[in-house]
DNA sequence: AATAGTATTGTACGGTCGTTCAATAACGCC
DNA sequence: GGCGTTATTGAACGACCGTACAATACTATT
């Protein structure tokens, strides 16, 4: 029953870890979020956690960065997939906002972790502003492409556009439990179809 | 320096205790819920908390009804003062929505540990459920009169404003730092325009 | 094969946590 | 004043927390 070698270089090592972090964090919300419970699901030593990084507040901080990285590819996965909506990607991001890969209610568990450790931290704050300002350009590119003749201000559409979308994953995650998204659909798509009218 | 009675009728203790809950809440977010916190808020010693609650999560329970009830009659205490809008009060409650008594930072903080509780606990479940349907109905209320003749489903209607203002409140309270709500106020202003233009 | 360097382990430390409980102090009532 | 009743105290308990660190195991180089 001898092992294989259990070593690993430390980006990969690294990599595990974080994801990790992200697993007892959409499981278990806050209360999964501790050294210990994420050196278990790594299947690691309580000890390596600060070998690769400095404390909890760092892995948090790039754990962080790459639950939104992936939301972010995840976005532009699904748009570059719909053939039909190319010159017309905000219809892509409505209909795909609560697919399970976009935002499921395990994802908003862990995200709703971020936003807490946010209010608390220096480092958190300024992952957050980082975060925040590559997913609201991406999302005005999104715009200007879907309203290349508008006047009206794309930022401000973004950040009302996510500040919906945020406010639907909450209602949608602490309400409906078991529910479909269908409700929460309906009212994004509708907000949609009223925002490209006046656009 | 003889105290008086520091004994309280245990009703009005209870409102103490919760009080300080929101109080340690809004000023430290998730670190700020501890029994030892609380009680030092309170001037009373750690043990007296288990005597009028049977648990923490009890508490917190309670203190998310309160929060949400402050609210509440925040909301309806801006409307009712508002007695240029009486027959349009959604006017009333977008132009108040940042305003410190219904909406700050250090109420986000608190709300979003709310939140994050919800996501573990039955109790709190509970709580969040029957809390949002009271918003929600009192929202139904304020659109109802707004709209008289109009036709649009307007349960839809108000979750998608309460969605668009958290989503709002959690934007500003973790990227606005200490910027003004200008922006953010002008998006739901904008929001009410297009809504009232097409209802 | 010996060695230098690096990744990993597990224990230990000091703290804080929520909760329990016997002791105590203040109260209303006779 | 004496006496149940009830509110309050603070120490104690066991559990878990993040982190530090000496010991160990693995790898690569010579």
């Amino acid at each position: 029953m001898k092992k294989k070698s259990d070593r690993l270089p430390p980006n990969e090592r690294r990599s595990q870890l974080i994801e990790a972090t992200l697993i007892c964090l959409m499981r278990e919300g806050a209360s999964g979020l501790s050294s210990r419970k994420i050196c278990a699901q790594a299947q690691v030593s309580v000890g390596l956690l600060n070998y690769h990084f400095s404390s909890q507040e760092e892995l948090v901080a790039i754990a962080y960065e790459e639950i939104s990285r992936r939301y972010h590819e995840a976005l532009k996965a699904h748009i570059d997939a719909d053939t039909k909506n190319q010159n017309m990607p905000i219809k892509t991001l409505v209909s795909c906002a609560f697919e399970a890969d976009i935002m499921s209610p395990d994802q908003l568990r862990a995200w709703v972790v971020f936003w807490s450790k946010t209010i608390d931290s220096k480092l958190m704050r300024a992952t957050h502003g980082r975060i925040n300002q590559r997913l609201q350009n991406y999302l005005i590119q999104v715009l200007a492409k879907s309203l290349p003749n508008s006047n009206v201000d794309l930022q401000v559409l973004a950040i009302e556009y996510s500040a919906l979308t945020d406010g639907l994953w909450l209602d949608w995650s602490l309400n409906g439990e078991h529910q479909s998204s269908q409700l929460w659909q309906t009212i994004l798509n509708q907000w949609l179809h009223r925002t490209l009218m006046l656009a």
